[in-house]
Order: structure tokens, then C-alpha cells, then sequence
DNA sequence: GGGGTCTTGACCGATTTGGTCAACGGCGGT
DNA sequence: ACCGCCGTTGACCAAATCGGTCAAGACCCC
């Protein structure tokens, strides 16, 4: 790709990659056509395949950056939970959600991308991509749970369990939604902490509410 | 459309039926060629526009077809469930979803499907056909909840909020994966179950467990 | 006004689109 | 053996859309 396309201010960038992130989420690879993105960007087709030489590499990129985009976010949670000391896992969690909403909030399409770019059936992405990211996700559950005091549940709940049903529960809202809207996320978010709370309230040890 | 299609052996319904729900729920009702479903459906796309009249009638009746489907099979579990007597939120529920799977199994496309085709940016849909929707999911939880016995239940718990926490959970499972092979959709029960069972274990009072 | 860079939109041949239609094949009746 | 019926096909159409190119415009600092 043409690396010019960094020195574009960043806005023009996230524009043209949130765009074409949501047009790759709303339709196959295939039938997502090049105009359909210049045209969401508000830019002509000719600037598109100038930065990038093919739908393909536009396509590739836009999964990277993704991918590093998660990675990134996620990596800086890690560390500011190790600057505060936070040990408490729904504390930790919800303040992880509320970063992945920041995204869903600044990049709308891009965790229905990625998803369905990991479902894709024409492997229009190489191995090494996929598997980016199956490691990230293996990875990012554990060390989490690593650091957190588990002590605090009940004897007999599956921490990964809880993590695993909340983020499922977070997924099927963002599958509901077209999630565009600034109070519709603030809605999400509010029901992912509802979830949340209840079950702290249940599941954690009565000394620890 | 053309009322013969109904004296179709009803395996070639299903298929064509299925076929379309599939195609209509990767891409977007305009990218979504006549062509590709019936190549799915393995006919010819004279066929198909010989029993529907244009791609919009197939549309149509699809959604039609699709909330007709999941009416019928809450209405007949419900009719069950006053048969046997049957008040145990979570075995009601459990019941409820390996039906739900059930149908997963015999139309995969369905359920996004609909999903898609009620958050369809061009309203391909009659207003009547959507607000059909939202008062069947209304009302379904609702009177389910009315012939459950929630006494079992600590205090403080909103059963509502479970019903919605498990859809969720539900919803996000079936999003993340294609849920083509019938492993994979027993994966998907068992997960179910799992949860199911852990909100069970904590949020009933002890004597009920 | 000159030189360089970002950006456009008209343009290309190739493919795909929704939809039509004449013809085919198999079958039951006579 | 022949007919008429009917579900089914696949070639066919004009029109739209496709990915990608490129010469020319717009904009800028000098």
C-alpha cells in the first residue's frame, strides 16, 4: 500500500477505514463494491486505489490494523491495572467494557468486521492474519484472569465461565444494534453493567459486597 | 406470488426456503442476487422467479414465513408447557432454547436472517411486517414469565434480566460462529446449558435446588 | 506563475444484475 | 403411440455495476 496514506490527517484516515470497515461488515467481501466505500468516506473511488493498489489490500490492511488496534487498547488496560493495583474482576471488566465501547463509539463497524472477516469463506485473508488473531483472543482471557483476585467468588463458579457469558452477553448486544448513535452505546453500556452488577451480587462471596 | 409453490414436496420448500434466508442474510437485500440463490438451492433462477414475482416478493414472504415459524413453535411450547404443568423457569427456558436450536438445525439462515431484514437500512419491509415483530417478541417473554413460578428465585433477582441475559448470550453465540454442522449446534446447547445451570445454581434460594 | 501533491470524476472492458421466455422432459390419460 | 399438461431449464436481454486507470483539475507553498 501507498504509505503516503499515513501522513493524511488522522481523522481522513479514520474516516476512509471506518467506512470501509462498515461497508466489509455489512456485506461479503465479494459484494462489497469499492464505490460503496467512496462513497460512505465522501471521497472519489480514484483516491481509494491510489493509497491502496487492490480491494484485497484495502481489505488485508484494514484487518491488521484491527487486530493491532484490540491488541493495543487491550495491552493498555493491562498496564493501567497494574499501575492501580486493581485486583477485582467485575471492576477490572467493566472498565474493560467501557474501553471496547470507546471503540464500538469511535469505530462503529469494526468488531462486525472483524467477525465476519474471521468467517469469511473465500480465504481472502492469509493464515498468518487468522491466526493472529485466534492467538490474541487465547491469550487476552488468561492473562486476565491472572492478575485478578479470584478469591472473592464463591466456591464452585468458573471465573472464565463468567468472563466468557458476559462478553457473549456484550456480543449479542452489538449484534442487535446497528450501534451508531452515542446514547445507543451509553444504552448498551448500562445494560452490560445491569448484567454485570447482578451477578457480582450473586456470585461473589457475601464478605465481599 | 405464485400459491403453487406450496404443493412443492416440502423438503424443496425447505431448501429453497433456506437457501434464500441463507443469501439474504450474508449481504444486503440489493447485493443479494436471484442467481446466487438459487445456486444455493441448486434450480434454476427461472424457478424461482416463476413462484415469486420479483425479489422483493421472496423478501416479503421470507419474513412473513420466518416470524410465522417462530410463533408457531413459542405458541406450541407454551401449549406444552400447560400440559405438563411445567412452572421451572429454567427447564421452561432450557425446553425453549433446544427448540430454538431445533430450528437453528432445519433452517440455519433464519434467525439472522431476520435479524438482518428488521435492521435493513432500506425499508424493503412493509412498517406492518416489522411492528409484527416487535409485538411477537414483546409479548413472548412476557407470558412466559406469567406462568413461571419465580418464588424460587433469592430476592432481589429480576427474572426478566435473566430471560435477557441468556437470549443475549444465545444471540452472541449464534453471531460468532456460521452454525452450519449439527456438532457445532449441540456445542452451542451445551454452552447454553452451562450458563444456564451456573445462573440456576446461584440465583435460586438453596431449598429449590 | 511554476512545481509538486492531493484529489477528482469520466472512462474502460468485463462481469453481473433482475427478469423473461421458448423449449424441454417426464408423466398420466386415452 | 400420441397428446396435453406442467414443473423446470438455461440461454438470452438490456441495463446496471464491477474493479481499476488516468488525464486533468484543485490546491498549496515558494
Amino acid at each position: 500500500m501507498n504509505q503516503k496514506f499515513f501522513s493524511l490527517p488522522t481523522e481522513r484516515q479514520d474516516l476512509i477505514r471506518s467506512s470501509a470497515m462498515l461497508e466489509f461488515g455489512a456485506n461479503t467481501f465479494k459484494k462489497t463494491s469499492a464505490d460503496s466505500i467512496a462513497k460512505r468516506a465522501g471521497v472519489s473511488k480514484g483516491l481509494l486505489f491510489h493509497y491502496f493498489k487492490d480491494k484485497r489490500e484495502l481489505y488485508a490492511y484494514l484487518f491488521q490494523y484491527a487486530i493491532d488496534a484490540c491488541m493495543e487498547a487491550f495491552n493498555r488496560q493491562m498496564e493501567r491495572m497494574s499501575y492501580f493495583g486493581e485486583t477485582d474482576f467485575f471492576a477490572a471488566l467493566e472498565r474493560g467494557h467501557k474501553i471496547k465501547m470507546d471503540m464500538v463509539r469511535r469505530m462503529p463497524g469494526l468488531f462486525r468486521f472483524v467477525m465476519r472477516a474471521y468467517y469469511e469463506r473465500d480465504s481472502v485473508l492469509s493464515p498468518k492474519l487468522r491466526k493472529k488473531l485466534d492467538d490474541v483472543l487465547a491469550q487476552s482471557t488468561g492473562s486476565f484472569l491472572a492478575r485478578m483476585d479470584l478469591h472473592k467468588f464463591k466456591d464452585g463458579v468458573d471465573p472464565r465461565q463468567v468472563v466468557r457469558l458476559l462478553t457473549l452477553s456484550a456480543e449479542g448486544m452489538l449484534a442487535e444494534t446497528n450501534a451508531c448513535t452515542a446514547e445507543e452505546i451509553d444504552r448498551l453500556f448500562l445494560e452490560y453493567k445491569r448484567n454485570a452488577d447482578m451477578l457480582r451480587r450473586f456470585l461473589y462471596k457475601e464478605e465481599y459486597l
